[in-house]
DNA sequence: GAAAATTTGTCCGTATGTATT
DNA sequence: AAATACATACGGACAAATTTT
């Protein structure tokens, strides 16, 4: 086996002969070598595909390291890498002499709904969710959250982060903006009771609706990856949404970013 | 295995107290070595993330080369690299003795809504789209799509991969089914009015509305990169979604892929 | 139960790419 | 431009654990 292996580089002496672009179009393997992402990387990216697309849900794990390095043209080392980072990442785990496993995990449904409290429909599909709250502050109001609060400036706000984990794993991790002159409390409800809503509940707001959210897609940063046990190059979730009583009036302004492979935003329109 | 990254970093020769901080609430420069990323590509992301959170809006350019590698704690010699990609992905432009210019790229706001059509909301933001059938295919319904679409089993459907591009960039490719009794023309139709809304339209259907949609974050496949020249490590937005009929009978089931950094969905709840 | 086949784990070495000095 | 250090990728050989024969 292993197949000559193409001379990289780009050898700027001698003019290669005109080489009419091979189209490869074949999906088995058009590994792309030094641009600037290893081969082990690619490889991990890979085989994390072909899981989440269910190619070895038959078997319940992987091929072995000797015909995984002969479908993508690499060494058996190379494989084993990326093995290696996926088991890092908890996706699999190998056993010396059974092969590599497959740690089946779910994705947790996130609903997006005018009613929608934060983890209200989590609730049918795992039961350990815990918040946190990490830290809060009283602090004046920076013009991007007065206008989503309808605040005059200058106004107070009360700044909570949070990060909420499922079955043990750090799912999510929030900031979140609520006006001080209303709900001067809100740090304390929240460390007592664990939830945006019943601080809420607490101060007098018994209900209360979503009024608009963004979202967006982009790499976890340093701060994000430490918050949420992600490795380098996963990709956060960012929703920022304004939340509102039922007169309209905003009560809460908030970015939450999730763990994009841990979760899945769904929208009844 | 965190960074033991040993640092010889930022030589401070002279301290300079009364620097202005230029608003860099990214703490410090955490970078992380020896996993799979070469260095330059992690700088080049880090300054494309910075690009998209504004940082650089005030001057359009980039700091002087020997001022990022002090601030990311790297050599100027990875700056380059870093920065001839980002020239390479055309987001920003080296001039000689000028600086690096920063070329100005928006991100396009994609509305989900009950009454949205793909593109209506985007001609307030653009003027320049363009949609394009790459594939189309009379097919028989697997299991999900017929759930999707309440369709008996056996039942043929119409597929139609599609990509979008705003302004010249590519920013979503699609994959969408439609009943292949109802609408058997859907790609000629589509071909020629260059339109789901008016194909729909040609074939006897003056309005739908969407029912569900699901989003999820992931990395760019190597199909998925070719499509909407996106470079490897790209994220996709990719939104699966459930349109319908006045009476509630689905019409379509199509799933969209975003170039993550080029577009933000907004909700309206 | 024993032997063979399969599969992951570890070691050796070599060549090349990456980043700094 | 060159020297140095380290990460990446390859190739081979064998050990260790597990399943199959």
């Amino acid at each position: 086996m292993a197949g000559r292996r193409v001379k990289p580089g780009v050898q700027k002496g001698a003019t290669v002969g005109a080489m009419p672009e091979m189209r490869d179009e074949d999906g088995e393997r058009p590994v792309e070598r030094q641009l600037g992402v290893a081969l082990w990387r690619q490889i991990a990216d890979r085989i994390r595909a072909k899981i989440a697309e269910g190619t070895y849900d038959s078997t319940g794990r992987l091929p072995p390291e000797a015909v995984l390095a002969g479908e993508f043209g690499v060494n058996r080392h190379t494989v084993r890498s990326a093995i290696a980072s996926l088991t890092e990442e908890g996706i699999v785990r190998p056993m010396q002499g059974l092969g590599t496993l497959i740690k089946r995990q779910e994705r947790l449904q996130f609903p997006i709904s005018r009613r929608t409290r934060f983890s209200a429909g989590l609730a049918d599909q795992t039961r350990d969710i815990a918040a946190r709250l990490i830290a809060s502050e009283r602090m004046a109001a920076i013009a991007e959250i007065a206008r989503a609060l309808k605040l005059e400036l200058p106004s107070e706000v009360i700044r909570l982060d949070i990060v909420s984990a499922a079955a043990g794993r750090p799912v999510s991790t929030s900031t979140a903006f609520f006006p001080a002159a209303r709900f001067p409390d809100m740090a304390d409800c929240f460390r007592r009771t664990e939830s945006v809503t019943r601080a809420f509940a607490e101060q007098g707001l018994a209900d209360y609706v979503r009024l608009s959210t963004d979202i967006v897609a982009r790499h976890a940063d340093a701060g994000e990856r430490s918050l949420l046990s992600l490795s380098p190059g996963s990709i956060v979730l960012e929703t920022t949404a304004v939340n509102a009583d039922l007169e309209g009036v905003p009560v809460q302004y908030a970015r939450t970013r999730f763990a994009a492979d841990r979760v899945q935003l769904h929208i009844e329109t």
